[in-house]
DNA sequence: CAGGTATTTAGATAATTACCTAAATTTGTA
DNA sequence: TACAAATTTAGGTAATTATCTAAATACCTG
């Protein structure tokens, strides 16, 4: 758990809609550009990019920090880049923050 | 709950330390110096910023930050101002990012 | 009120982060 | 293999954050 690098990883308005917006993608994503979606994979990069309003390659960078930060979980499928949150993780910085910090 | 100013407050090493320090004050401050400490107040910026080895004003306002996010508790006591967690806060923190984020 | 201590505010520069466009890479497909 | 789509990597500028010193405030005390 390193907690500044996640802390970091959602310091910026953008990744936190990010990873808001992942907690229910059929609601924040239209349906039919989710036509590959499933709960396992999530949404792709320029799906998100699209929602957020920025460039792909600041989005797909966005998604990486939040990966590394182990936030999110990413699979690639051909050409695709899947974004899903890691609830795991989420939950862990909640424990974290409760008990340690 | 602004949960972007709180993470913001909080995505600095320094800070994270200082907001760890402040859990358990004797622990991390030579007692001679917390003569005036009492779990009521907390520590006052000098003391914080010798521990964390850095000038005055840029703890001071590392201090501020966070008790403008309201992560922090500043009470001014004379000449001094004190600095002590704010516990529900970061419990607050801790629910906001296990139920909504 | 004068001097001293603690803190805060101002003002600067260095470092980091934000975010874009262009180029390179990866993968599917004709 | 060659082209197209999605993504990532590079490289650059603008904005924000980090952090210092100097100056200004606040408050105590004789």
């Amino acid at each position: 758990m390193k907690l500044l690098e996640i802390i970091k990883s959602l310091s910026n308005e953008t990744r936190l809609n990010i990873l808001e917006w992942l907690k229910d993608p059929f609601n924040h994503f239209p349906e039919e550009e989710l036509s590959e979606y499933t709960p396992e994979l999530g949404v792709c990069v320029s799906d998100i990019a699209k929602k957020a309003g920025m460039s792909i390659p600041t989005v797909s960078d966005y998604l990486k920090t939040m990966s590394a930060a182990n936030i999110l979980i990413a699979t690639r499928r051909g050409q695709w880049t899947y974004y899903r949150r890691n609830e795991k993780s989420i939950q862990e910085l909640s424990e974290f923050i409760k008990n340690k910090l």
